[in-house]
DNA sequence: TCGCATAGTATGGTCAGACCACACCTGAAA
DNA sequence: TTTCAGGTGTGGTCTGACCATACTATGCGA
């Protein structure tokens, strides 16, 4: 039995990096030194250093682009949600996970960020506004299919963005995404997906009336409702 | 500005294994073939394999390990708090979340947890034996600090898998993890951690003892009240 | 002097081939 | 039958090379 847990090389770049961008040596923005000046400043190969920016790029730390100047290499973004979505995506696929606890989690995620009394009223109310542009564009009957359900992501996580909690926001749009495959499979044909998507326009029209109208509960109670229902018309 | 968002080669392979894993070819427990034997099998090189087995590996996925025989490579493992974990740890350091919105995140979670009604009652006893003997093995002043953590946070995940939710348990878990290194340099002397650990003992005692006499809402109570109080002794 | 095409340069992406340490498997020797 | 030395296949690491890309600098022509 091996009690050495035998160290990864790209575990050197991985820690310096994170220890750079805690003390804000390194923030949103800035570029990353090029693969082969780090391979050469930790004394490592540049195999191993690409292990380590594989890793930041598939976490939504970084974004990688080839060619040079300000904007090629990789640079730091924040997108938390793209590793947690990838990470629920993959446990999904190999059953550690099942949709029922996805989506158990997002009306607790969903109905809580309902609730919550905003921390920041302007946004608030630049989201209901946000929000009432969305629901028109969904309203267009000529909408793409995929079209209508990239809008729904965006209507859903708007709202939860009003807890100002970016945590149960990225934890959402995971959610959401890890389980858009799901959804698209199971409601094939455009017959069956008729009358569902004029029940989810009547549905997100009440939910923003109730936040337009401060009816949080309400709101909350909505919005459970509203992804219960949907759910239940895909098995 | 290029509309291609440049197909990477690992995707290939990442694509594939997820099939496998959708359509249990592939499930827990089972080896992945070689690298080299994936390398040739998808036309790609056995580099551009371990950018996929890297993923996999970080996101929870499989474990690997050297050597030959049945327990050896990429085997696949359930393990979703892993990714989630580190995903959450690199955008705290990163900035792109904060404490605060962990804390509140876990108290979130937790009471959520503990007002749910089990979803089976001979697990939820089998939690409440088991959180007991936990809660023994914190009472130990021998205890180095390190353990005491260790068996906190299992306490803690121990008391949420009462839900039977394994994505709210891989998140309370994770919001866990992420901030570890945080407390660990918010309290740095033993003295001034002794009184708090009486508190922590205390508090445990009776989330235990409101969830072993089925006061579900008071254990929710009780918990909140436990995380703020002992986040706020870290500032 | 100005404008613009062109060569130069640095970037990440990919590939090929090599060597290592390790864990198991096999078969010969005791 | 037991033991142990070699064989074999695994992931981990390294080296060095080539490619497409995108910015930069050069220098030519107007």
């Amino acid at each position: 039995m091996s009690v050495n847990p035998a160290p990864r090389a790209y575990q050197i770049v991985l820690q310096a990096i994170e220890e750079d961008l805690r003390t804000e040596k390194l923030s949103v923005g800035d570029q990353l030194p090029g693969e082969r000046a780090l391979a050469e400043q930790h004394g490592i190969s540049r195999a191993s250093v690409r292990d380590a920016i594989r890793i930041l790029d598939v976490m939504g730390i970084i974004k990688t682009s080839t060619g040079s100047g300000p904007n090629s290499g990789a640079v730091i973004v924040s997108n938390p949600s793209a590793g947690i979505s990838q990470a629920l995506r993959l446990h999904l696929a190999a059953k550690g996970i099942n949709v029922r606890e996805i989506v158990e989690s997002r009306i607790l995620l969903e109905t809580w960020a309902a609730q919550m009394n905003p921390r920041d009223p302007i946004h608030a109310q630049q989201v209901i506004d946000r929000t009432a542009v969305l629901i028109m564009r969904m309203d267009d009957a000529q909408l793409s299919r995929e079209s209508f359900h990239r809008i729904d992501a965006e209507f859903h996580v708007l709202l939860a963005s009003m807890a100002g909690n970016s945590v149960v926001e990225s934890m959402m749009e995971s959610l959401r995404n890890s389980i858009s495959d799901y959804v698209a499979v199971s409601i094939p044909d455009d017959e069956a997906w008729q009358p569902v998507v004029k029940v989810l326009r009547r549905q997100h029209k009440a939910i923003h009336h109730a936040f337009a109208t401060g009816q949080r509960e309400r709101a909350a109670q909505l919005l459970e409702e509203h992804i219960t229902w949907f759910y239940s018309q895909t098995h």
